[in-house]
DNA sequence: TGACTTGATGTCAACAAGACGATTACCCGC
DNA sequence: GCGGGTAATCGTCTTGTTGACATCAAGTCA
């Protein structure tokens, strides 16, 4: 090991979630040159002079998936540097955590053509399923927004402008990947305060009784929590 | 702004805290240099070629304090890259949080002689308190510290090797800024599961009743977990 | 010995959470 | 139009957790 600093180039990458069909999906893109070429990579690029970290994840969201990172939920989880991570040298990357509402598909733009949404494999993920150490990454993003589905509304952020509570919970199994009781569900959303308010609306479903619909409130915690099941009590 | 990547240089920086004399403290030390020399700031350094990101935080860790980083908490919280946020040019800086028992002083080191702890001044943090962006960097850490208290043993890592129910209390209350209720503090505490495990001593205080002495456990989750008071419910 | 201080255990009411019964309001096919 | 299927919504019961607070225990000190 040296004794000097090193110099480093500095990227972010996005680990872009949503929610296709009731299961949690990921934003991948196909890797068109070296390394890992034809590999499915974390959408992500190169910070620029006087750009700060969440510009940088906004425009790269925009030119390589078309999606407006302005209106997305987006924030950072870690940064990555360990020695050898990028083949092309010395390169740290910041990972960046968005949400976004099932769009029917990635907005053509720019470059991407090469996005698409991908089902969560949670059996490849870790073993080699990414690029780089994208496993790592979107593992960790992973853990993220599980943990704060807990405590932050953050589960509106997957749903449209309006949503019923059916939808916020389909969310909430996707990503926790658990089932839960639609009625315990029902009471203890209504009862966090500030979580949704109700727009007086309803939506007839294809099927079933038709579902009022709500609206994000204003709350930033929630209060109590929603706290996830099965994480055992002795 | 160019369209071309730039080159940063990385930089750690440490928020170290610990509880002296029931009051949250942090190690500052005394900037010997420009820019903002003589001013107080997080100690720190740079990644040096073939280092991953831990292992500069503990390097420095060492150097700047004396402190032995493989003993302490120390965790990655996130990464400041804001142009103009280091006067000598794209220095990208990732903190970290260390939390260390209330040793006696910052033990003489290399550079540990401009060490020192001081009290958290909660009123001239954000005012320009410290060097750099350190104010933003000590917030961000200390808001990670508050959460994780809830739900991680962290707690134990305030403390020496065993310790008091009121010790672990006291070091709640200084985090927290709040104060609370011993006896439902006590039932809570010996009620989480792996959270704390008697040892079976007790230790006598300058004054009151002896206390039986605890030994971190071996959780790594506190279920249920121990939610901050105040943070209120309708 | 009694005053004082801190630790440890207990009680009670309010509240939150899991399990699950029952009712409501749509669609569909006959 | 009617019954079956489906999902939304409301209610009940039991259990566990929380906050407020009383009480007792076991040291030090004057």
């Amino acid at each position: 090991m040296s004794d000097r600093p090193t110099d480093f180039r500095l990227a972010i990458d996005l680990a872009i979630l949503t929610i296709r069909d009731g299961r949690l999906a990921v934003l991948l893109i196909e890797r068109g040159k070296p390394p890992f070429e034809g590999r499915a990579a974390l959408p992500g690029g190169f910070v620029r002079d006087g750009e700060d970290l969440d510009g940088t994840a906004v425009r790269e969201l925009s030119e390589e998936t078309g999606l407006d990172g302005r209106a997305l939920h987006l924030e950072q989880v870690r940064t990555y540097a360990a020695p050898g991570r990028d083949p092309r040298g010395a390169v740290a990357s910041v990972a960046y955590l968005a949400i976004a509402p099932d769009l029917p598909v990635p907005v053509a733009g720019t470059d991407a053509a090469r996005a698409r949404w991908e089902p969560i494999d949670h059996e490849r993920l870790g073993d080699g399923w990414l690029a780089f150490d994208h496993d790592t990454i979107l593992r960790d993003a992973l853990e993220r927004a599980r943990a704060k589905l807990e405590y932050a509304p953050l589960a509106t952020a997957f749903c449209g402008e309006t949503f019923t509570i059916g939808e916020l919970r389909a969310v909430y199994e996707a990503v926790w990947q658990v089932d839960l009781d639609p009625r315990n569900f029902h009471r203890k959303v209504t009862g966090v305060s500030g979580f949704v308010v109700p727009t007086g609306e309803r939506r007839n479903p294809p099927t079933g009784r038709p579902a009022a619909l709500y609206r994000r409130g204003d709350a930033t915690m929630l209060h109590p929590a929603m706290l996830r099941p099965g994480t055992a009590r002795r």
